[in-house]
DNA sequence: AGTTTCGGCGCC
DNA sequence: AAAGGGCGCCGAAACT
């Protein structure tokens, strides 16, 4: 039984609320207030709310301490409608879907975000998209008609509300903030970089280390500039295209070891250093700003302090509350797991319903036991290698697991002839660009003077369509992933609504929950049992496991 | 001078 | 012979 109400922020400030009946038109008189938190708390029977926009909105709820049960993101609706529908070109805005219905001019969407750090967050900039509360009516009436119109109706509302959870999730994390400690963090880099030196120079251990380069080339070499670094590789007689791990690595020089180690702490100094404390770490906290569903395969991004990209080394620095435990939980093999659930493999299906190594099952089957080799190939063929062993190990696979190779050849047949594809919840890529575009440029064809031969011919594609497929092939597996991980995140979001316990980070298949320690079993359950709720829901009955392994840890870097 | 792209690498 | 997908971030380089 849920009660639903609608919402939108009036441009005085204020706001205006509709009761809901079942099938989503207003049930009831428009009312108007003055406060939006005070009209969602004084209504705490509503299970649903109705919104344009979950960052416009629910931040300021947040910030009063109100949390709402679940909410409908009518522009998140629109973008995954429009790209179902095969429209992912069109305005995605409220007021554009409204101005399609009613036949006027068609807004175009508020810029992105601007450019450049320091930038204030596009999210919470679209103040000038405001939409009457009768408006925003019209266009979720609409949308409602338009999933049932869709390949797989229950999907696709499961896919709208999922992604909606998802807003609610993002939105509290970026509230809540991730536990840091400043104190170790600085121990951490002074222990790797050595004493930081007055005026934002190179701290000590990165100046050794570009002597040392500079002593092996014997010359002076700035080892952060690409440019200098393959003019002083030419000197010594060796060339070299890039000065890319992999292409330097393999080096017969005594440049080498140090020019690596200085790249490896360089990134650091530059990305998560002392800058990187002083701009993202404020009051215990890392505060980084999720958006739910900002890639076209679903998977989140986060805006600022890459999030999503913390390393290993600085994880050191994530440290629960006194008393508290971070309950750090990462999905086993996901992507062959939904590889098996979206493909229907029989063999794949009985291998996934077991909670045991993946790839170690897999490559007795088909590799002998050889466990790296089955992993290779299976991230192969997700991924779409075409070259080296992967693609002998390919056929390995193929013999063993011949619908789940089908499934992401299928896929990536569809990019490459221009098709729409789809995860199994209804997300759809947006066709492919331009002819020329990108790739082509990447691969330094020239655009325009041969476009025509060397695409579309019988039996080979162009450069552009053979990326396409990669692309397709790995957007049904990724993007199934993701479809399965919101399910799951939603999930455990309502298991915890019950307990102190809170959210505190989501990277694609890697969860972390900050609890007192007496709530860390509870946690866990319910980690598992979100998981395999998620499994259920997104992929329907299959023998397919999504199991966990989880950490209970008071530092994120104890936990693996 | 300010803005965009590039090279490289972090995470999954 | 071979270019495996998705992202964000930084400074330098390239551009306007």
């Amino acid at each position: 039984m849920t009660d639903r109400w609608a919402l939108a922020l009036a441009e005085d400030g204020g706001v205006e609320v509709a009761p809901l009946g079942p099938d989503g038109l207003p049930a009831g008189p428009l009312l108007r207030e003055s406060d939006p938190a005070r009209a969602v708390r004084s209504r705490p029977e509503v299970t649903r709310w109705v919104w344009r926009s979950t960052p416009e909105v629910y931040p300021r709820l947040l910030a009063t301490g109100v949390r709402v049960e679940r909410c409908y993101d009518i522009e998140d609706a629109e973008t995954l409608l429009l790209g179902h529908e095969g429209r992912s070109g069109e305005p995605r805005s409220a007021a554009a879907a409204l101005a399609r219905l009613r036949g006027g001019p068609v807004p175009p969407d508020p810029r992105t975000r601007p450019a450049g750090p320091g930038a204030q967050s596009a999210l919470f900039e679209q103040s000038g998209t405001h939409l009457p509360l009768t408006g925003l009516l019209e266009v979720y009436a609409d949308q409602l008609r338009r999933h049932d119109k869709a390949e797989h109706p229950g999907r696709m509302r499961l896919l709208t509300s999922s992604e909606s959870a998802g807003t609610l999730v993002a939105a509290e994390m970026n509230h809540t903030g991730l536990p840091w400690s400043a104190e170790t963090h600085r121990e951490v880099l002074r222990g790797l970089l050595g004493e930081r030196y007055a005026g934002g120079g190179e701290p000590r251990r990165l100046a050794e280390l570009a002597d040392e380069v500079s002593a092996a080339f014997g010359r002076r070499v700035r080892p952060d500039l690409p440019a200098d670094v393959i003019r002083a590789f030419a000197g010594a007689g060796i060339k070299v295209r890039s000065t890319r791990r992999w292409e330097i690595g393999s080096l017969d020089h005594p440049a080498v070891a140090p020019l690596l180690e200085y790249k490896k702490l360089y990134r650091i100094w530059v990305a998560h250093g002392w800058s990187w404390l002083h701009d993202w770490v404020r009051d215990g906290r890392f505060r980084p700003e999720f958006q739910a569903g900002g890639t076209v395969t679903g998977r989140w991004v986060t805006h600022g302090g890459g999030a999503l990209q913390i390393p290993k080394v600085i994880r050191r620095a994530v440290v629960a509350d006194p008393g508290w435990r971070l309950v750090v939980a990462d999905a086993d093999q996901m992507e062959p797991r939904v590889l098996a659930a979206i493909s229907r493999d029989p063999g794949l299906m009985e291998v996934a319903g077991r909670e045991s190594d993946l790839y170690q099952s897999v490559s007795e089957r088909a590799f002998s036991g050889d466990r790296a080799q089955a992993k290779l190939a299976v991230l192969g063929a997700v991924y779409g290698q075409t070259s080296g062993d992967g693609l002998k190990n390919l056929a390995a696979l193929r013999r063993r697991f011949p619908l789940a190779v089908a499934y992401v050849d299928d896929a990536a047949r569809a990019g490459e002839e221009g098709r729409l594809v789809r995860t199994w919840l209804g997300r759809t890529c947006p066709p492919a660009g331009r002819p020329g575009e990108d790739v082509a440029e990447e691969a330094g064809i020239p655009i325009g003077s041969d476009a025509e031969e060397r695409g579309w011919t019988p039996g080979y594609a162009s450069t552009d369509a053979r990326a396409r497929g990669r692309f397709t092939r790995n957007f049904v597996v990724q993007g199934s992933a993701a479809d399965w991980a919101l399910l799951m995140l939603a999930a455990l979001r309502r298991s915890c609504a019950g307990l102190s316990a809170e959210l505190v980070f989501f990277q694609h298949d890697e969860v972390i929950v900050h609890c007192p320690a007496g709530e860390a079993g509870v946690v866990v359950s319910a980690i598992r049992e979100a998981a395999e709720l998620a499994g259920r829901l997104t992929f329907g009955e299959t023998p397919v496991r999504f199991p966990f392994s989880t950490a209970v840890v008071e530092c994120y870097a104890d936990a693996k």
